[in-house]
DNA sequence: ATTGGGAAATTGGGATACCAATATGGAATA
DNA sequence: TATTCCATATTGGTATCCCAATTTCCCAAT
């Protein structure tokens, strides 16, 4: 694998983990020396996650994105109609095979399952829905969109009841793809964006204040904005 | 402004105006020398493109995006959803002189006004609307969208009545905004989508033949896929 | 202790150098 | 004439190099 792929996916994943924390300031001569490749690849990496939204520029210098409660806002109204619209192709297209593997995805997630494997399935579960819809473009966009919400998901409080509801209505959701009942689907699809964002949001702001003292930029909606 | 910007703009102009055809090789040094900066902005450039979709690999050379059909449709399918939101929340949070500003560029094309303008106003209706939206993602992804199907929307055959009904379209969409009634305009969108969809398939496909003979990778449904 | 100013170090943007891999062209051969 | 095969040119990937623009940091003046 080319040099520039290790070099976006290792980044990729800092950056996803936490590792490299929100509003983080990063130069190019450190991350060649971190990675051990010369500029070049490192800047191709870094063109790309600034494509994805993941890293930013600040005048010249790169930036780990900060997490900006008004874009996550906004994330999930964009991706409601995506969600709705995945699910309601889903129900065209897809095989009872197919929600067969996405129902067992859900199954593996059992209490006692680590933090990280819940995380994962969260996301993929929307990944997969989306294969299902056939449409690349969603899968994309969905793809993408679930990677700027990553890291807030990592930051939420996650209670029991609230993990229960969230699988509740995956298992929901699915259950209608597999009686192929279109709108119905649909229509639940857009209510769990919603509460998730609900949760999410709820979830961030109460803590804004611990997230900043853990040193991570956190900006947007509610109090003032203060750019990192 | 940055060189790397310069030639991104340069470079992507010419792809969407079909001035280097879908499918043509481009090699690094070939874009040196015809843009007069080094490879390095150029592949920071060509980077760029990369994610748009405008410029894709095939093995180690970059090509033109080839016009794919079933690419296309997928598009059409993709827009559908956020377009139908797009205008849904712009009957929510725009103000009359928004609307009356989208009203304007409309009634800017006239009968003898240049074809260029027709295309530009076709795209920039969509992306306007978007805007409405306060969304910045919807905007991007409609910008996005739009961008992939320009070239096509070139290639189609143009005829009198069909760009009357879709100026029509337009016009009925923005006086729902106006009157926000949100189900209705939304409705009104996916039916413009459809309505152009059907339009631009069914003009390529017949022409798929003459395209090809000037030189287009023209791939995708129907005929043999036969990439480039 | 605070502030101002300026030299020095560092940074990102761009140009160039180098290399392995691939593509090309043409001569030798059938 | 058609085909094989190898020398050569070209290509994209990477590493360096250079430069102008910032940033950093130290020290003198307040």
């Amino acid at each position: 694998m080319s040099q520039m792929l290790q070099i976006y996916d290792q980044l990729r994943e800092m950056i996803l983990s936490l590792d490299l924390g929100p509003g983080e300031r990063m130069t190019e001569r450190w991350l060649e020396a971190r990675f051990q490749g010369s500029r070049t690849p490192v800047r191709a990496a870094l063109a790309r996650l600034e494509g994805e939204g993941l890293v930013q520029r600040e005048g010249r210098a790169w930036i780990v994105a900060p997490i900006d409660l008004r874009e996550l806002e906004a994330l999930e109204e964009f991706r409601e109609p995506l969600e709705a619209m995945a699910v309601r192709l889903a129900c065209a297209r897809a095989g009872e095979a197919d929600v067969a593997a996405i129902e067992a995805m859900l199954d593996a997630c059992q209490p006692g399952v680590k933090r990280e494997e819940w995380h994962r399935v969260g996301t993929d579960f929307h990944v997969e829905i989306a294969r299902l819809s056939g449409n690349p473009f969603l899968v994309r966009a969905i793809e993408g969109v679930m990677a700027l919400l990553s890291r807030a998901r990592w930051l939420e409080v996650w209670t029991e009841p609230s993990r229960e509801q969230a699988w509740a209505e995956h298992r929901r959701i699915l259950a209608l793809i597999r009686q192929k009942r279109a709108e119905e689907a649909a229509a639940e699809a857009v209510r769990h964006v919603r509460d998730t964002r609900d949760r999410l949001l709820r979830s961030l702001n109460e803590d804004r204040r611990g997230l900043r003292a853990r040193g991570f930029a956190v900006v947007g909606a509610g109090a003032g904005a203060g750019a990192r």
